[in-house]
DNA sequence: ACTACGACATATCATTGTGATATATCATAG
DNA sequence: CTATGATATATCACAATGATATGTCGTAGT
């Protein structure tokens, strides 16, 4: 039966929150800000946004505001309420599904340099994701250095940081960990 | 098109390719074994475990195997060829979709005791995750200490602690962060 | 001998989300 | 004046979840 638990409806009521916008500028949103730790996609922003107007929780602005085929939404005070009854209650456990565990969980079917090639490219998309971290920091203490919610938005950066790091190291340690599997193999082929 | 390349149906694959196994068998396997970073669901399992009948990756061993209602399933050479070749593709990168950071962005809105149970929760979670990790550990290497395979379980297990340390070190920081911001608050409040 | 319970086993379904693609408009650079 | 790229909405097949339904079997307790 329930329906509204849905995390996706609160963080499109969220975006909206900020600012009145249309399905579009939330998708950029997404991308952007708070894109380091939530997707959201067309499919679910478009039909969510018809069913939160349905439910009086967002207004949909009146008109074609540009010329252009928009529709604008702003979210209503019973739209604001929900959001913040949903800040309440505890999140859920972040589900955790990771492909190159699993890949290497399975690793002994195939050469471990298979497993050394995609240790290796994570570890420079992490790399490349603090660069990242580093300079969102810098702009947004810059552009919104007494922002009341900048706190806030330094939180969550930080908890990509930290995740980015610790993901960094753990490659750091599986490739020496690969590396010495590799030699012992290699010993054992050549004492044959 | 292209309908093979769901990551769960590898998943089931390699759940097989270790030991012929039903689909409840698969359950309870990735319930353990895998089930730290990745979960299948009776809902997947079952079909899945059908079509790869269809194709010939696995093959359903024959006829009421107890007396009850079972059926195993053995993966078939063609099988471990298909895992094999999907281990070479690179991994894609996971997912990453946080709820507690989603309430954090947006946690202005509710007072700021509120984000320092989240963070509190969380962190309990965390840790209980590190005492399972260590056990598992400890676990593995004394069962299966000559196991060929024990490096690649070990690498994701250390990723899962690397991981839930990150985490925990960012709830600490978090959490400092919070109680200032409580601080300045009250400030606010007692000096109108 | 009976029965309640928990483990075993498969199946199904509504809901949610993704990612790709289709369609069309408008601004602007060449 | 036309090609391109940003703006904007919509749709769909596919994937996955998680809850629930249905039933069997072994066995512990009475």
């Amino acid at each position: 039966m329930r329906s509204n638990d849905s995390s996706s409806r609160f963080a499109i009521l969220g975006a909206l929150s900020l600012r009145p916008a249309s399905g579009y500028d939330i998708k950029r949103f997404a991308a952007s800000s708070i894109g380091h730790f939530w997707n959201e996609s067309y499919g679910s922003i478009y039909p969510i946004l018809k069913k939160l107007a349905r439910e009086k929780l967002v207004q949909p602005q009146k008109g074609p505001q540009n010329g252009r085929d928009r529709v604008v939404y702003a979210i209503t005070p019973r739209g604001e309420q929900a959001l913040r009854e949903w800040l309440l209650q505890a999140p859920r456990t972040e589900p955790f599904r990771s492909e190159i565990l699993l890949k290497l969980f399975f690793a002994g079917r195939v050469a471990a340099e298979i497993s050394v090639t995609h240790v290796q490219e994570r570890k420079l998309a992490e790399q490349r994701r603090l660069t990242t971290y580093a300079q969102v920091e810098n702009e947004l203490t810059k552009q919104h250095g007494s922002h009341p919610e900048l706190p806030y938005w330094l939180m969550t950066l930080n908890y990509g940081r930290h995740r980015s790091e610790a993901v960094v190291e753990w490659c750091n340690e599986t490739l020496s960990s690969l590396a010495k599997l590799q030699k012992t193999s290699k010993q054992k082929r050549g004492s044959k």
